[in-house]
RNA sequence: GGCUCGAUAGCUCAGUCGGUAGAGCUAAGGACUCAUAAGCCUUCGGUCGGCAGUUCAAGUCUGCCUCGAGCCA
């Protein structure tokens, strides 16, 4: 029996170019997405694009293009920025898919057959920049909203459907209660519960004057306004390429998302608009919404105006995807913000990736080709090598606490977990000494020594693949191990998670290829002008 | 104004059930040699934001305050 799990990420804002918050998020949803497919889950990482709206209108028609001109161009960035960070995704929903939009309808009907929608009026200030309806006292002199400082907010006074959020207060709460895990991590939780005991508001979910969206089936005057349509692209990214849209045959495998990775802005739409939208159609609900934290730029709040914006693409052109990689997921703790340094992450990745665990392999094949005649694993009884052994009781549980680090989100203590053995690793050289063990003739010792270096690098590298799968496959090849962790369908049968995610499973005697670095040490690139 | 989160070594952060502070990085020194001048050892370094309280004992609990991030009205 195979055991699916969907992850999603945010179906991200068309606006403007992919920048490094959408890089962070996704590639936190690969890595989670790549060991789950490690452990044998028949895995569908969802992302998309959400492309409606006024403020995507008038983008596009500011650049002198049309609104899906636009959005094709913004798509094109984005996958660039997926390939660039060997992102594999499964499904790219665009919320200007054909099928998308039947979807929508069909859930509109059913909500507006349960009686949750009704036809009401909206006046007030509406931020073009938020797609929000803005309270007047909220604003800045001159009606400039107060998070887009150079924008007016528009007087708007106009007939809207309105969803009745109202009537879900209590299921919510009776849902945020039976289940403590809906929204991670615990602070965000409690934003959520305050805000709900707040008192829940009907929000308009439909815009007049407005082409670029998905007209309302029933008053095809309307357009659904862009959260209520973006939402429901988790579900419609679940139909079969070639499926007859259709709501009921979408689900039917995937749902419901085993995680939601969002970031920490878009918290209060999914876990508590989405929640009360899935609840009226009577729908599953997803098993968990995480929101993740942002990060500043050497300790300053990364903006536009601020000029201090990094390039993803920039960043990844200039030191490799997979350094990057790891340093994102090792250095900060998911759902809690961090400062990002470009020194620093060159020192945390040569350190960890060349000083530590490419160095360790390296070293360790170094001594095997030369305290021995051939390349080969070297022989010793696996089983008889005591629990207590400094690499072996740090190594045969790793792979059950990583699982479980993984299942939280938790993938800077996954890493910190992992390069505890590298360390403990890199001091038992030292610490036996082989080449006094060699010069002394104690061949059995040596042997075993060796082994249990090159088994600890193994394991590293096996937990280590969703981070940094194209160093794992390296170092698996240079153990003569044949798994590209890049191509796990085409050799997934061949990779039994508890075998492999098991100390000792390095089998003895086998070929080994010679040494090279698997990953080469960072040179700080030069200050450039962005 | 209400609420949430954070404030721990120069830097980034761990500290589960309250029991005299830990890791990694950086810096300085040392011994070694298998290695990507990598690795290992030692040292430097903290009145755990402040003030009270509870307790035999508080970074860890309670209250108030200061600063920072955020949510809401």
């Amino acid at each position: 029996m195979t055991r699916t799990f969907t992850i999603t990420t945010p179906l991200y804002y068309v606006n403007g170019s992919p920048h490094i918050g959408h890089a962070y998020t996704t590639m936190a949803a690969d890595a989670l997405a790549r060991f789950k497919r490690l452990q044998g889950h028949e895995v569908l990482l969802i992302t998309g694009t959400d492309e409606h709206g006024q403020k995507i209108e008038r983008t596009a028609i500011e650049a002198g293009l049309s609104p899906q001109a636009h959005c094709d161009k913004v798509v094109a960035d984005f996958r660039q920025l997926w390939q660039q960070y060997n992102i594999q995704i499964d499904r790219f929903i665009r919320t200007t898919d054909p099928h998308h939009e039947q979807i929508v309808k069909e859930f509109f009907q059913r909500v507006l057959d349960k009686g949750d929608i009704y036809q009401g009026q909206q006046k007030g200030w509406y931020c073009v920049a938020c797609e929000e309806f803005k309270d007047e006292r909220d604003l800045l002199a001159d009606k400039h909203c107060p998070l887009h400082p150079s924008k007016v907010a528009e007087w708007r006074d106009e007939t809207n459907y309105f969803f009745k959020l109202s009537a879900y207060q209590e299921k919510l709460e009776k849902l945020y209660a039976d289940r403590p895990d809906f929204i991670q991590p615990p602070s965000r939780r409690n934003e959520v519960l305050s805000f709900v005991k707040g008192g829940l508001q009907d929000f308009s979910i439909s815009r007049v004057n407005l082409d670029w969206g998905i007209p309302l089936p029933n008053d095809p005057s309307h357009t659904v306004y862009v959260w209520f349509d973006a939402l429901l692209g988790y579900i419609s990214a679940l139909a079969e390429p070639g499926q007859t849209p259709d709501l009921n045959a979408s689900i039917s495998k995937w749902w419901p998302a085993n995680v939601h990775i969002i970031g920490k802005d878009i918290l209060r739409f999914h876990a508590v608009y989405w929640p009360a939208m899935l609840m009226s159609a009577e729908l599953p609900l997803p098993n968990m919404v995480f929101g993740h934290g942002f990060f500043t730029k050497d300790g300053k709040k990364i903006s536009k105006s601020e000029g201090n914006t990094v390039d993803p693409l920039l960043l990844a052109q200039t030191y490799g995807e997979e350094s990057l990689r790891y340093f994102f997921l090792r250095c900060f703790e998911f759902g809690q913000d961090g400062d990002f340094s470009e020194a620093r992450f060159v020192e945390i990745v040569n350190n960890d990736l060349a000083n530590g665990l490419g160095n360790l392999l390296n070293r360790t094949l170094g001594m095997v080709k030369k305290y021995s005649e051939q390349l080969i694993v070297p022989s010793c009884n696996v089983a008889e090598i005591p629990p207590d052994h400094p690499l072996k009781s740090i190594g045969q549980d790793l792979g059950s606490r990583v699982s479980n680090h993984y299942d939280q989100l938790a993938f800077s203590a996954a890493a910190e977990a992992i390069f505890d053995l590298v360390r403990a690793s890199n001091k038992f050289i030292d610490d036996s000494a082989p080449w006094t063990m060699f010069k002394a003739g104690q061949h059995a010792e040596l042997q075993q020594v060796l082994y249990t270096l090159l088994e600890s690098a193994r394991l590293a590298g096996f937990l280590l693949s969703p981070a940094i799968p194209k160093i794992s496959t390296a170092i698996y090849q240079q153990l003569g191990l044949t798994i590209d962790f890049d191509h796990l369908q085409s050799t997934l049968a061949l990779v039994d998670f508890n075998a492999h995610s098991a100390w000792g499973f390095l089998p003895v005697g086998g070929q080994l290829n010679s040494a090279q670095p698997v990953f080469a040490r960072l040179e700080l690139a030069p200050e450039n002008s962005t």
